[in-house]
DNA sequence: TCAATAGTGTCTGTAAGACAGTATTGT
DNA sequence: ACAATACTGTCTTACAGACACTATTGA
């Protein structure tokens, strides 16, 4: 922040000066449940969107930092004593309309969570219940917060190709499968098996070989803990759906003049260098 | 947001009953002049943090989005009458004593522009002055902007290696040469033209060849223009300086017991499976 | 035996690092 | 001619996609 210069007292602000805001945190809480990705929603009881489901949050305190603001809320909402997971600024909604009663800030932050208890005894009263997230971008959620947990999706689904943070959807241990089925989950694709556990092998500190195996059905799986990386380098990309091995248009001299025309969509180099100065 | 249900009279917020914010927007205004990446910073004039440089920033009006906020401020910081660069949300800061006076969380924006004038004579009258961004990190910067610098620092760095936003620290026509520049300032390394040139090359629609070509002291330089595109995939990832090819440990039957005590940090597969059931 | 899941290996194409060589200007 | 900058090509290695194969359990 800073005063603008010129508009402030010298010795401090007039406070009647500066609009007042309400600040609030609004948390897209996500984890996955019987291998869907599900975010946690509360039904409002008042209006507006009285009826409507919503991004559970709630008011930073006066005295309270906003990050801490939010832990404090995931703790009340998820009703578990200690959050085990990984929380993240998303970015601030700050537009004016977004409460139609006062004017209202709100940070929205984004939470991955091992498989957390079904509904919050205790905390505030109200129903709050996880929803796919499929589902969730259908109902209509109150104020903008359709528009956080998209934003919240593209944050996850991006942060897995260069982070370690899908160890924070799984308990302590873990097998390989269950790791392969965050990434799969989480970004709505089938990975292969081998060439999953080829990179997560080759990315030191990713995991670390566990103390045991688990049964599942067929062959027991090794267990493993979560190892001390926090990056991937290289990232594991996600498989882009409808990507081609891509146009990849080349910047050779350009033989013709204008015979080629390449139903490929304008952009890329080519044809460079021959636009003036071609003298010897 | 929302209110925490129980807590809010039915029909509406007593707005006395939640704690009043002021809300500012800092810039981190970063640009390239000479080769060298440049933040723009003014000094303060007033307590608290007078004769500190501190990033450029302003309040957020009653009716104001935030955003719109940040694009008011840029107009007004750097004089110039429309922005061209990219402008995007850091993070909110909302630590209680980050102004010794209020209680004021300010929402981070970082901005990449193509080279702007020097000093701005319209707009508030308080010195400002591009700062090469390594002094400007020694500067003991007012309230917590040297994390928002900081901040803002990492964040271009990384926006660069996956999106076409390097463009945006260039006017409209710019030669290869000066676009790898960008990549070798903002990331403080010197890459091979030749493969620089021949991976922008292949991203289809990052740029668009031009029209004519500039002298400079060489082999004139074919121009460009900004292609359609706005991410780069695969990446272009920033070469790691203490990277070497990496421990790499592998998920080998892990032949001795105990006898390798590989000096590499912890982590990665290896000797799994041979923790339980090893019947046949 | 078979189904089911875990895990290994190999082949191939793409793309990046390194670096040598050619092209086009001004002096 | 030379320096200086722009641009092209080639060799090698890393790594990802595809996919076949082996291993270990329970029924």
């Amino acid at each position: 922040m800073t005063a603008r210069r010129g508009e402030v007292a010298p010795a401090g602000y007039d406070a009647s000066e500066f609009p007042p805001f309400a600040v609030t945190v609004d948390m897209a809480v996500l984890t996955i449940r019987d291998g869907v990705l599900c975010v946690l929603l509360v039904a409002r009881s008042e209006d507006p969107f009285a009826g409507s489901w919503a991004l559970p949050g709630g008011f930073v305190g006066a005295l309270e930092d906003v990050d801490d603001a939010a832990a404090r809320e995931l703790v009340e909402e998820t009703g578990v004593s200690v959050f085990t997971g990984h929380v993240e600024q998303l970015r601030t909604y700050g537009a004016p309309g977004r409460d139609p009663r006062m004017r209202v800030v709100s940070v929205g932050f984004v939470a991955f969570a091992p498989d957390l208890p079904d509904a919050r005894a205790g905390s505030d009263a109200a129903q709050a219940m996880w929803w796919p997230v499929d589902r969730a971008l259908g109902l209509d959620l109150a104020f903008d917060h359709a528009r956080i947990l998209a934003d919240a999706l593209e944050r996850v689904r991006g942060k897995l190709e260069y982070t370690t943070l899908a160890r924070e959807f799984l308990p302590r241990e873990f097998t390989l499968s269950e790791l392969q089925g965050v990434f799969e989950c989480v970004w709505g694709v089938s990975l292969d098996a081998g060439n999953f556990r080829r990179k997560v092998g080759a990315t030191a500190g990713f995991v670390t070989a566990g103390l045991g195996t688990r049964m599942s059905g067929g062959r027991p799986a090794a267990l493993f803990t979560a190892g001390p990386a926090t990056l991937m380098h290289p990232p594991l990309l996600r498989p882009v759906p409808g990507l081609a091995p891509a146009p990849a248009l080349e910047l050779a001299p350009a033989p013709a003049l204008e015979a080629t025309s390449e139903s490929a969509p304008a952009s890329s180099l080519a044809s460079a260098s021959a636009g003036s100065a071609v003298a010897s």
